[in-house]
DNA sequence: TTTTATTGATTGATCAGTCAATCAAAAATA
DNA sequence: TATTTTTGATTGACTGATCAATCAATAAAA
């Protein structure tokens, strides 16, 4: 069956397979062989096109890392305000794909293999960079410099943390609560800083 | 030189270094010679004590979360009013031992095994619990229940967040700013809550 | 015919786990 | 006290399984 054009297509499908092999895996102790069965190839093609299991992981976190990057810029494009572009990055932060138990397992792997891969680690680092820097933006429109790199720091850490309280399966918590807890947490340390000093709140 | 009572002593010999040995590694897939070697045993002895490599590896996650454990016990105890206790929970969780770069390497590739291993799983679900609870119970002290949930989930977020940013080595935070970050979330949060519903803030 | 896609079979390396053998301390016995 | 027996500690050498990686061969387009 061998037709010309097959190299994007294969690619695709094994980084695909790889991610979800990962996923239910929990791990990147996952042979060549699984990936490929999973894209219903042979594992000497997986080789063939990635030359090495890992450079075929390395484009396997490339290519979701680069998945999540367009949702968030679309996100951050169809809202207004920076108040609203920053509820923007948390909702994609916490998208029903992005919080699936076997999505999650997936990062927590790679983020080990970070420890160990340079080319991993890298990317990974461009990933919480972004983070931080969509959040840092939006919130130098509503509060000084400083203020706003705290909150971002802050931001960005609650949001990777949710994720990794969540592998644990115990307790989890909703799509909802995270968003919630994290708006929450921005509101808080907004409200004393806007405007002047007066502080604005609806009390009951 | 064989001497009788070897067994807890080397136990706890392999059991520490198989944490060494993970932490510069970053990542579980580290071989039985070399947390052997690292221990200055024969693999083979380290087989006789613990029977397996997993069975090993679970002892590890137990015996360090439990030092982690004494060490909160021991700071809570030296704090006196509840807000106090909530930072000791806060500082130890940022303490220097924790908090270095091979220890973080470590617990993160345990979290990732936790993906696989039922039984490391549970250990780190205490752990987890263990945070919540702890900031729970002194939260309650401080403002109605339902916040103290709240509250007390997403600082136990940031913190693991924190962690989890820590791995990646770039733009590292101090300890001093992870403490600030935290206690600055909580101060925050807890703000608008105490007391009654006024609101007394220091503004400039 | 040349090029691209694809695979089955094979290799070489790595490791967890096993086992029989050794050595020295402790306990029992003479 | 001197001698023998038992037991715990320890290892080197080996095995079996697993897997990444290679390669030569095949089959279908171009």
């Amino acid at each position: 069956m061998p037709k010309v054009g097959m190299e994007p297509v294969r690619r695709k499908a094994l980084v695909d397979a790889a991610m979800r092999v990962i996923g239910d895996h929990g791990s990147l102790t996952v042979t060549m062989s699984e990936i490929a069965k999973q894209a219903g190839v042979s594992p000497a093609l997986a080789h063939h096109y990635f030359g090495s299991k890992e450079q075929l992981l390395i484009e396997t976190v490339r290519h979701h890392l680069q998945r999540l990057r367009d949702s968030t810029v679309t996100a951050m494009r169809a809202a207004k305000t920076p108040r609203e572009k920053l509820s923007a990055v948390i909702h994609v932060s916490f998208h029903a794909d992005q919080f699936a138990p076997e999505t999650i397992a997936a990062w927590l792997a790679f983020y080990a293999e970070a420890q160990r891969s340079e080319e991993t680690r890298r990317f990974l680092v461009i990933y919480a960079r972004r983070l931080r820097s969509n959040l840092l933006a939006n919130l130098k429109a509503l509060c000084p410099r400083e203020d706003a790199e705290r909150i971002a720091e802050g931001a960005a850490a609650m949001i990777d943390g949710l994720y990794i309280r969540q592998s644990l399966r115990s307790a989890p918590i909703s799509i909802e609560a995270s968003i919630a807890l994290t708006e929450d947490y921005i509101n808080s340390l907004l409200a004393p800083l806007s405007g002047e000093a007066a502080v604005q709140r609806t009390d009951k």
